[in-house]
DNA sequence: GGTTTTTCTTAACGCATATCAATGAGAAGA
DNA sequence: TCTTCTCATTGATATGCGTTAAGAAAAACC
């Protein structure tokens, strides 16, 4: 139930037997089903989501009514709107499953807790933001000025396990493109292979 | 001279006279001059760098040999390629200097002497690196599917200051888009108010 | 197994934005 | 002051990608 969290912290930090048992005993596990709505737009987010096993996608909805995919999760990541979750504000973002899910979830005063606690927690979730932080440039990066077939390729480059567990649509819309471009990016690069 | 970086950290932790000796006592001053690189692609970036005074940029360059702006960087913000600088491998970035500037440097080492030896420092590392995500992910969430006149009104929303310290060529490439695009935007916006 | 729903592909067309080319306006430097 | 850069603007043209619409394929459901 806890082991992903648990390999997922000690990668990074080491907690002793009874850090660990603090720490685990401040989430509260949840299955959610696909489809199923784990954030809305206009509610407050007040909850840390670490993903034990499953999938899970964030969007917001644009002035036109189209979706725009701002990360996905699976198992051993962490999933928010940390921008709603520290301002205590409503989002903008939604959070959906996309495959049955086993959860855990801390919300923001256990979460504190922690972090005066068990300094090796506040050091592993500073190295998490760090990593997280590197990956966002390097999204942009691969967003800014890039072609259709660029970003398509970038992406089976660095995160080849999309492909497999996401609809292609939503992928199209984390990459910035119409599903129709995609479509058409991915049979040219068959094509001429 | 240490000013900016003495205001930074107490916004967001307090630190002991001593313990802000031993910080300060770390970085390095530099004075860099506009068109200066502080960072030239394929160098490792083996500095944080925390700008007294002044004003820097971020920049790949694409397969086109066009300059794509990452961000840019004030007085009282950080600048790195933190990729480059954990991981101790060349960066694919350019840091260059807008503005004369004094900067504050610091290297992994000391760095990492700071996190270990200050816990209020890694604590400001901490919430640092989560506004930085935070506004990465905002960033994104701007370029995405939105087309040129709603990129540029939330630049005025959001970051007004950008226009006042930084070429319209350069807030172009930040955007996504030609200078001629911006050009013709802020026009469009200028007669239709 | 068959029906319904969702996802993916394909083609025709149009638009937003890039590109190309030229001019103008400041700022920096001699 | 004159010259030289750099930066910004503008118009003409080209094009990549979105949009629309339809159908095919795959998955979910009964």
């Amino acid at each position: 139930m806890f082991d992903q969290l648990h390999k997922s912290i000690q990668e990074h930090v080491s907690l002793s037997e009874e850090e660990w048992e603090l720490c685990k005993n401040n989430f509260r596990p949840k299955r959610m089903l696909k489809r199923q709505f784990l954030l809305q737009e206009g509610d407050v987010c007040r909850e840390l989501t670490f993903v034990e096993k499953g999938a899970l996608y964030s969007h917001s909805v644009d002035s036109k009514g189209d979706r725009n995919v701002l990360r996905f999760a699976f198992d051993g990541w962490w999933m928010a709107d940390l921008q709603s979750f520290f301002t205590d504000t409503p989002s903008t973002l939604n959070i959906e499953i996309l495959e049955d899910s086993e959860l855990l979830v801390l919300d923001r005063r256990n979460h504190e807790k922690l972090l005066k606690a068990i300094p090796a927690y506040e050091r592993y979730h500073r190295i998490i933001l760090q990593n997280a932080y590197i990956a966002a440039q390097q999204r942009l990066e691969n967003a800014l000025g890039r072609t259709a077939e660029e970003k398509y390729s970038r992406l089976l480059a660095h995160n080849p396990e999309f492909m497999h567990r996401v609809p292609l649509n939503l992928v199209a819309s984390y990459l910035g493109m119409s599903p129709e471009t995609l479509s058409r990016v991915r049979r040219q690069m068959i094509q001429s292979s």
